[in-house]
DNA sequence: CGCTCCGCTAAGCGCCCGCTCAGCTTCGGC
DNA sequence: GCCGAAGCTGAGCGGGCGCTTAGCGGAGCG
């Protein structure tokens, strides 16, 4: 488990995205949407914190949208990554679970900005862009609802509704990145630990586990 | 318990405001603000659904904010005055933390138009006004924890970090304004009997409480 | 009946938005 | 050393924004 800033293997954050020039951007857009929300960010905005002219940005995206988009969707992929990394785990759904929410918790507190405009400017995309986006949150639903479906029939949870519980587990999560560090006396680790055990105690898991932590 | 639409009591929902005008003129807004935020809004789409031409709405409100901080600080003592409540009725803190939990979320569901914008549109607010409703959330929290410590205390509950759960469950019903309705197969009677079992598993109650549900 | 006031509208002001385009620089290929 | 492509800029377009202002119609009142 590393300690980078950034949670989730990388030593980049936003490595993938190629032209220098239009990486730039695009960590530039992050920061301003995630302060601002993506409709009160102005594209002079964007370039400008990338220190470029206004103009530039359309050499690299075709409009302010699009970068929207490129942002929400390798957002949701890093995550589904997260996620399926701690699904495939070892030990039972009980650890699995816990690791899946310890560091899917993690990277919205880390990197909360990004999280922020993954997670909360979601209905600023159009109708295709976010079809496309709301696909992979299907499939982060389905991580979660499988580790907990695994431990129900494992015996070693106690659920009532798995579907409502795996709604609420995410929600509890996706929400980190609404209100850390607005305040906060904690870090995303100490977060992670508190969720974890927290959706633990959710899932009715025995307290014993098996020989984690 | 009510099966109004807007849990909370009120005949109407927004009765206290006066003028008839200024109160379609808000009711526009509310609307408005939840389906495309408060920045994708325009004062001739809110006066248009209210009916009357875009410099009505300059005789009512002084400016567009102001409809957001009215709403909101409107929203805010409503939903404080339903956990107050909760929170001042008879029973063990597991009794009253259920109540607690159960309305606020009804009412983060079955109000989700409100709720939204109360919940998700506070950083659009300026320096003051937000500092107002801040003050306010923070009432809200005490209530919240106020319940939790006497549980604790009672030897009802079995919480290590009083502060951090307060945090979560609070965030847990929250959430519920993002994402109820989506695609939902559950009223908010339902959301809200899940949600106050699951919080009452994260503090750990004694699962046989008081003689309730 | 005439006057005043109030709620409202039609028109529009000044501004800044997303986005475009002609042209400048830079640089690799030959 | 010349050429074309690529990356970027300065200037600016059409349009829609929040908000203002002059004036209209009708209710209340003497």
């Amino acid at each position: 488990m590393s300690t980078a800033e950034e949670t989730g293997g990388d030593a980049q954050p936003w490595g993938e995205v190629t032209p220098d020039a239009a990486r730039r951007l695009l960590v530039a857009a992050v920061e301003a949407f995630a302060e601002r929300g993506y409709h009160a960010t102005t594209t002079r905005d964007i370039a400008g914190r990338a220190g470029m002219s206004p103009a530039a940005l359309y050499i690299h995206y075709k409009t302010k949208e699009e970068l929207l988009h490129r942002i929400s969707r390798i957002g949701h992929e890093k995550a589904l990554d997260i996620l399926r990394t701690a699904a495939r785990g070892e030990g039972g759904a009980a650890d699995r679970l816990a690791d899946a929410v310890s560091s899917f918790v993690r990277w919205h507190a880390g990197g909360r900005t990004t999280a922020r405009v993954v997670q909360y400017e979601l209905d600023s995309l159009g109708p295709d862009a976010r079809a496309e986006i709301l696909a992979l949150r299907r499939q982060v639903d389905a991580v979660v609802r499988a580790i907990i479906e695994e431990g129900v029939a494992a015996g070693e949870f106690d659920v009532l509704d798995v579907h409502g519980t795996t709604l609420a587990v995410l929600s509890l999560c996706i929400d980190v990145a609404r209100w850390f560090n607005v305040d906060g006396p904690y870090t995303p680790e100490e977060v992670g630990a508190l969720y974890a055990d927290l959706v633990l105690r959710m899932v009715g898991a025995k307290p014993e586990g098996a020989g984690r932590r």
